[in-house]
Formats: structure tokens, C-alpha cells, sequence
DNA sequence: TTGAAAGCGCTAACAA
DNA sequence: TTGTTAGCGCTTTCAA
């Protein structure tokens, strides 16, 4: 059977409150104490179980952690990194809930809520509503968003601005002379509210901003394969635009790699530019907007953290850069269009 | 303050035994207390708390995940979706150590030392030694390997035969008539040892047991550009290979697209061959060896469940499939080189 | 600096 | 079917 600290207590020969010191704070043990514990306790092989002091404090040390998808992309992953990083050092454990679809959703809000369950809750890059937030025992447990479009029942966040990361990639292709871009992104799955949509409606902004420029959007189903719907949706215009931004560089990446066997050369006959600066851009020369979701995450981290201890956080809602990175895939247009005469 | 068991009991009028057994085991409970106490637990925005009951089950319904890097990949990540599916529907929260280094390595392996603290522990991608595994508590704690090269200390591990799947690579290029092939490969970090390395011996075995066939290994350290380093090594060579398998995907990927730019084309002029099957390999058409890192985690947490139940596990030690994925990466070697004279 | 003892919030015998 | 009650393994007053 597994040693437990009245186990250590005996052989050390002290108390279980000595014991318990020994661990939890060895600077009111007197050093020959703690050395005689320590000892016992490695010959019994014996550690502190966190679930027992747990009760004690009324505290789980444990953050949940609810992302709209079931499978762990490159943004997700670094969410994940970054909040690990901070929550393991201060000793919380990082429990992932995938709520993907309507019924994880009601099955979170069902069981979970959260006082004693967990200490915090961080909601990245969906949005939870008033009844939801509500339903976790707002007040009791603090909920930080990452990338979340409303920060309305969030105690913290962080995020980007969305709007302001794609204006950027539209001027960028506006001062090359590109005046007739698109837009690709992949629809959402119904049911949950995704941040980056603001992305979408930014991008028609960015374009009505700039005298003469024509920007399309252009919607691929997840289901689709999303290069032939694409490229469908590029050369079936009676102009073809110059110029594509992506909603993520993982629908660019696919792209540009493939254009190549359709005869259009990048950046020559079209620039296409991504979004997140995630694997593979820097290799392959992709121009895209760098966002940093690790560091994001270890933000979020640290407000949740002073939220638990009813520390004031100094800026509960903050602002992340967003940046163009300018790499190869973007350059000035053809004057003389590859499949259309010279448009002046 | 928030609602205790007991004043929901008080509420419902019922002892707190009933609110317990409402909660965990509705079927004893008449249907009409049930509603009472439900209806009671609702107003007062209660919710059981797990951590207490889990003190009394003396189990700590936390399983902890060691991975050797602190970075998510592909793999890493598929690790997690599979693992997190099966052990959240059985109640069991999953917990991320990264491993990263002797540091990481020492301290959780002083900290945790798990009894009590994890109901199981599952490594991924590393193997962990004699002493550690004793070091968790061994006979108490299951430990379940994936992609760990040796099962000396495992109690149940899954994982793939890489040597088998790098044979399929060799071979496939060796009936395509390929006699001169590389192997691409990032080096490790040390102090971990990794069971992909594998991979790396079993890819001159294969080559060697194919008359004529000629196997060059290339590394790449994580430092340099990978893409120069192996391109210098292929173009290096005085009879440059005519094929290239890679040890992953990801660094593939990166080259398959960089290659055109050296006007070496795929297949025509080298074919090339990732191993993993991951992101965007379908997509840009790569062969590949596919392995299913979401499967064998959910088959990893089964058995986890199993050894935690003290159930016996049908088959602890399972190997995965491996399987050539061919796509349109890798073709005939030209009868005649580009670089150099026909070789007969 | 140390020990005795009272819980933390719940579960599971056992009794009714 | 429900209630009473004794802990689960630790932390933390309080007293010595």
C-alpha cells in the first residue's frame, strides 16, 4: 500500500502537521525536522497528494480551458503551450474541453459549472454568451477570453484586432497597385460565433477605404476541396483579381503550392498574402500577418492568475500587435495581365 | 457564497446522502426526491465538486501526459485530441507535462511522483528509464507508452513499427527503380531518446537489403536552414541520389515546395517521400508513409482505463499499421539525369 | 518549533 | 428509498 503522511509522520517521529510543513512550507520546520522527514519520506517513497490540500483550500487548481474545436490546429497548440507554460509553474493543471458542436456545448455548461471545478476558465476564439457565462457562476469563477469578438461577460481578455490585421494586408497589396483582390475563407461550422469573422467584414472595410479597389470575398466550405473552389471563384471573374489574401495561412499555404500547377505563377501573376505567420510560412516565403497566440496565452495565463487571487489585473482587456510579415509571395502586379490585355 | 451540499440538502429537505446519490447515482434515488433535490441544486447554482468525492475514491481522476517537447506539433497534437476524447468521456482530466530537457525531466520526476497525484501516466515519443518509472511509483501508477522504443518498463504501450514503415518507403522507391536515395533527418535533442530513431537505422537496413541500392543518411540540425543543408547535401553528392525520404512530413513539406526553386523538379527529377501522413501532405499531393497518432492515443487511453480498473488489457503492447499513402511525390528516376550522364 | 485536533465537501457503509 | 455517520489525506488554527 502507498505511504501516506501519518506513514512519514511515525517513522520520522513527529506529527502530521510536521510533515505536512515539511512540504508545503519548509521554512517553519527547523532544518534537522525537515531533513528527518524528507528522509522518511523518500524511503516510503512518499509525496504530498495534491487532491487532499485541494479540499482544504477550497481551490481545484484547475483552469478549464474550452476551445470550438475538437481537433488542435496551429493556433490552438499554442494556446495550449503558452497557457501551460504559466499554469504549470504556478502549479493549476490545464484541462481542455473541446466544445465543438451544440451538444459538448450543453454538456459543458450542464456539468461543469465550475465553482470547485476549476478556478478559472479561458474561452479561445469563440464566444460564450450571457446565459452560458452566467450558467459558470459569474462572480465565483473568472472567464478570460483569447480572440474572443465580445468581451461583455469576460472578467480579462486578450486578443488581436482583427480588423486591423487584415487592413494591413489590403494596404500592403494597395501600395504594390493591386486594386482587384479576394478574399478566401472557410465557412463555420453554425452553432459558434468565431472571433475572426471580424476578419471577414474588416476586409471589406480595408477595401471600401481605398479609392478603386474591388475586393471579393470568396467563401469555401469546409467540405469542399477548397483550392478547386477557389481557384474557381479566381479565374471565373471577368477581371481575375491580382491579389488573395487568406483567412489563415493554412488555407494559403495548400494554395500557393498548388497555383503553381495551374500555370499562374506567385508572386508574378497573382500575390497572395496569409494570415497568423503559423509553420511552414517563413519556409516557404509566404507574406502573411504575424498574430502570436503563445504570447497571448501566456497573457491570458497571467490575468487569470491574479483574477484567482482577487488581484487587480492592470489591463484586463489587451490588445495584441498584429504585423505584416513581407515575404516572397507578394509583389507589384503585372502591367500586362497574363490572362487579360493590360487593364488601362 | 457558493452552495455546499448541505445546503442544498437543507433546501430540498433531504439528507445530504440523498443529494450525493441524486447526483452520482440517480437510479437510487426516487424519481420525485430527485426532481426535489435537482430543482434545489439548480436554484442555488450548485454543482458536485469533484475534488472531494475524488478523496474519498482515493483516486486522483487525473492522468498525466509527458511529451518531450514543449512545442505542439502535428503529432503531439493528434496525441491529444485522441487521448482527451476517451479519458473526458470517462471523467478523467488530462494533464500536460512537457518534458523538455534534464531540467523538466528532474523536476517532474521529483515533484509528481504520482500515486495519489495521476491515475495513470502515459509517455509519448520518449522513452523514460528504469529509475524513473520506479521513481513514479511503480506497480502503482500504470504507465503506458506511445512511439516509445522500448517497453521494458511500460505496462501497456501502443505504438508503430517504425522500421517496417520506412522499409515501405525504400521499397517503394526501390520498385520504382530508384538506386541511389538519402535520408533527411533532424537531429535530436539530447537526453532524450527517441523511438523515431528507429526510423533512422531502420532506413539503412532496409536500403541494404536491396541489391545495388545505395542509402545516404543526411542530418540536419535544428539550427541550420534545414532546406540548405540537405539541398548541399543531395547536390554534393558525386552521384547525386534521385530520391529523398524524409523523417517527417514537416520537413518535407518546406522542401518539396522549396525544391522548384532550384529548378529541380518532383518527381521528374527527384522523387520525394515524407512519413506521417500530416498536415497539408494530402494536399500538395506528397507520398508518405501515414501513421494514426488520434488512434493510437484512443487506443492508449483504453487500455490506461483498463489497467486503472485493474482490468486485464487484451493486448498491452499493440503495434499500429503504417501504410505507403502514394501521391504524386515520388515517380521513376529519369533514365537520363538532369545533373549527370545516364548512370549505365 | 512542534503537536493535537478540527475540518475541507463529499461518498459509502450501514441502519432504519 | 432515505438518513446517519465515519472517514478520504491533508492543512491549519490553536495551544504547548
Amino acid at each position: 500500500m502507498k505511504a501516506s503522511i501519518d506513514d512519514v509522520a511515525a517513522k520520522a517521529g513527529v506529527s502530521t502537521a510536521t510533515v505536512s510543513r515539511a512540504f508545503s512550507h519548509p521554512e517553519k520546520v527547523s532544518p534537522k525536522t525537515r531533513d528527518k522527514v524528507l528522509k522518511a519520506a523518500e524511503q516510503l517513497d512518499f509525496s504530498i497528494s495534491r487532491s487532499a490540500g485541494v479540499l482544504k483550500s477550497g481551490k481545484s487548481y484547475r483552469i478549464a480551458l474550452l476551445v470550438g474545436n475538437s481537433r488542435i490546429e496551429w493556433f490552438t497548440a499554442s494556446i495550449i503551450e503558452g497557457l501551460n507554460a504559466i499554469f504549470r509553474e504556478a502549479g493549476y493543471d490545464l484541462v481542455i474541453y473541446p466544445i465543438a458542436g451544440v451538444a459538448a456545448r450543453a454538456e459543458f455548461f450542464d456539468d461543469l459549472p465550475v465553482r470547485g471545478n476549476a478556478d478559472a476558465v479561458i474561452v479561445s476564439s469563440f464566444d460564450i454568451s450571457q446565459a452560458e457565462a452566467e450558467r459558470l457562476g459569474t462572480a465565483h469563477v473568472p472567464i478570460i477570453g483569447i480572440n474572443c469578438a465580445t468581451s461583455r461577460v469576460l472578467s480579462a481578455s486578450v486578443g488581436i484586432d482583427d480588423a486591423y490585421g487584415i487592413r494591413l494586408a489590403v494596404r500592403h497589396l494597395a501600395a504594390l497597385g493591386h486594386r482587384n483582390i479576394a478574399y478566401v475563407y472557410k465557412e463555420f461550422s453554425p452553432g459558434l460565433k468565431f472571433s475572426s469573422g471580424k476578419r471577414i467584414t474588416g476586409f471589406a472595410h480595408a477595401c471600401a477605404e481605398i479609392a478603386g479597389m474591388k475586393g471579393k470575398l470568396i467563401p469555401v466550405s469546409p467540405a469542399d476541396a477548397a483550392f478547386d473552389t477557389a481557384i474557381s471563384g479566381i479565374l471565373g471573374e471577368k477581371t481575375p483579381p491580382t491579389a488573395i489574401c487568406f483567412h489563415q495561412d493554412s488555407i494559403a499555404v495548400p494554395f500557393f503550392f498548388r497555383l503553381r500547377e495551374t500555370g499562374i505563377s506567385v508572386p508574378e501573376d497573382i500575390s497572395i498574402i496569409g494570415f497568423d505567420d503559423s509553420i511552414f510560412a517563413r519556409d516557404i516565403g509566404l507574406t502573411t500577418i504575424r498574430q502570436l497566440p503563445r504570447e497571448m496565452a501566456a497573457s491570458a495565463a497571467h490575468k487569470a492568475l491574479s483574477l484567482i487571487e482577487k488581484q487587480p489585473v492592470e489591463d484586463p482587456h489587451s490588445i495584441f500587435p498584429t504585423q505584416l510579415i513581407i515575404r516572397n509571395s507578394t509583389a507589384r502586379p503585372r502591367k500586362t495581365g497574363k490572362l487579360l490585355k493590360p487593364r488601362n
